[in-house]
DNA sequence: GCCAACGTTGGC
DNA sequence: GCCAACGTTGGC
């Protein structure tokens, strides 16, 4: 069974608009320097689906990514403690689903994204994907 | 740009 | 192994 995740970039440093640029080929998720996000990582698997959520500016979910490659060292350190998946690009959010949505919704109150300010790559359960792709306007059958 | 929250580091 | 200092993240 498919698990569900959320990735958060700053669109300054990496954009959905950059990651939609890389197509079906992906790109490494570099960067991650924070254990839980790397275990997240790591327990990821092919064809995962993880929202696309964009941190500092816009503050709000605007595409669906899915894994293309397992956790493999970090190309941007040389530190063996650091790896990542590669991730690409499946469809944008019809409607983007800001963090604000996600607040005032209480069935998503214990979604990491609330509760896990900081954490940059987190789990997302099977009823909190669901209901964020019905606010984006995504039916999760479809995807 | 500020600052609260929180993860990491390092001295003891 | 504790905990204070420090650095980073990310909402506002």
């Amino acid at each position: 069974m498919a698990n569900y995740w959320l990735f958060k970039s700053e669109p300054f440093k990496w954009s959905w608009e950059m990651q939609k640029a890389k197509g079906a080929v992906g790109e490494e998720w570099d960067g991650v320097r924070n254990y839980q996000a790397r275990n997240n990582m790591r327990a990821m698997k092919i064809g995962d689906k993880a929202f696309f959520y964009h941190s500092n500016e816009g503050l709000e979910v605007v595409g669906i990514v899915e894994v293309n490659e397992l956790s493999a060292p970090d190309s941007t350190t040389d530190d063996p403690r650091w790896d990542c998946v590669h991730i690409r690009a499946v469809c944008d959010m019809p409607k983007p689903v800001t963090l604000k949505d996600v607040k005032a919704n209480p069935a998503l109150e214990k979604m990491a994204l609330v509760t896990s300010m900081r954490l940059s790559v987190q789990p997302v359960l099977q009823d909190e994907w669901d209901e964020v792709c019905r606010m984006g306007g995504l039916d999760p059958k479809s995807i």
